[in-house]
DNA sequence: CCACTTTCTTAATCTGGTTCAAGAAGCCAG
DNA sequence: CTGGCTTCTTGAACCAGATTAAGAAAGTGG
């Protein structure tokens, strides 16, 4: 599997020796999954942190109603995972599938606490990364607030068209935190203009 | 004013050289604000990320509809801030102030970036943090999509005791993402049960 | 210690979004 | 091509929480 995306994200942040790039590359597991396989499992302590190189997946908690909540779509280039998880071995409460065919790099724990020790560099790639994130996570938790479903919705198709065309919109409508029916309802409001 | 309150929570994830120590204290600008005083506001470039050393903010956002909706409260330990426009040096769409008499340490943009410059085991520092408030706002996005009101105020209330005793409830409504009437008549049932 | 402002509560009414139920439309696997 | 599964839509009844308005309580500054 063809590591240039990943090292490209990594370039864009710290610059890399020869010999520190191969050493990164070779700490993570490839992993080629089907449109609906698993790549984590709530209850099961996280397999590792994920890179999706191709595809697309969804990580989401499957919550006392018995609904799946939508916390992340992760497209190539996105990283994803229960980070608690992760960092700590403890069971996770989210689960990662597969919503299309898709190319990951798993990044196991220990490989991790490696790669940190050996190249602190990815202390400042991966700060970055989680920096990011949560500027993203702030904002939606301000959207959830105070915006309307119908504002959330438009947000998210301009931010993420391409997802759109794909995703389940039940999915979607979780993702925005409202039922598939009243996204419907609010997609039909939508045509009738 | 007195730095051993963040040189410990530094030295919980990183050890320092006692010059090293010298460096990061010196870059730190000390704050005194009285409750109701302002850190930075929405509109203006932020003036540096924030670290609580006693007292108490609120880090907020004006809506459309000119109610203050509460991103986050820091006490003694937290940072805060807002991480878009102090990364960026755009204006801010956060604003920071004091609940409280506070003590507050100011870390300008430009010193951020020599300090992760000079010592790079702040970028570790800096992933850590940022890594555990991610698992926190992806908690509460969580919450906020699946659980009722009720609820999110019972986790509040056993996770921040301590701001309950001293924080106005209409802000505490906010960051429930609820109305202040909302909350009365939670606390209300509550009550009589 | 008194006016003024802000915070908190209560109650009535209203609404964005849910729930339930059922049909229509896709989408496979055999 | 077809039977069965999942996704999507529709509509009616319903509910959690918002809005509006007004009074009570608590700060706070002069």
């Amino acid at each position: 599997m063809d590591t240039s995306n990943i090292r490209q994200s990594v370039s864009k942040y710290v610059s890399l020796e020869p010999e520190e790039v191969m050493f990164f590359t070779s700490l993570f597991i490839p992993i080629q999954v089907r449109q609906g396989g698993f790549l984590d499992e709530a209850g099961e302590i996280s397999k590792g942190f994920l890179y999706v190189d191709s595809g697309c997946l969804m990580t989401f908690i499957t919550n006392k109603q018995g609904n799946d909540q939508v916390v992340q779509f992760s497209t190539s280039g996105w990283w994803t995972g229960d980070l608690n998880s992760f960092t700590r071995q403890t069971p996770a409460t989210y689960s990662t599938k597969a919503l299309a065919d898709s190319e990951v790099f798993l990044l196991p724990k220990n490989s991790l606490d490696q790669l940190l020790g050996r190249i602190p560099k990815f202390e400042k790639y991966f700060r970055i990364i989680f920096q990011n994130s949560l500027i993203t996570h702030q904002h939606r938790l301000v959207m959830a607030f105070s915006a309307t479903a119908e504002e959330r919705y438009q947000e998210f198709e301009e931010k993420y068209p391409v997802l759109e065309q794909f995703v389940p919109l039940k999915y979607i409508a979780s993702y925005l935190g409202i039922t598939p029916e009243f996204l419907s309802k609010i997609r039909r409001r939508r045509m009738e203009k």
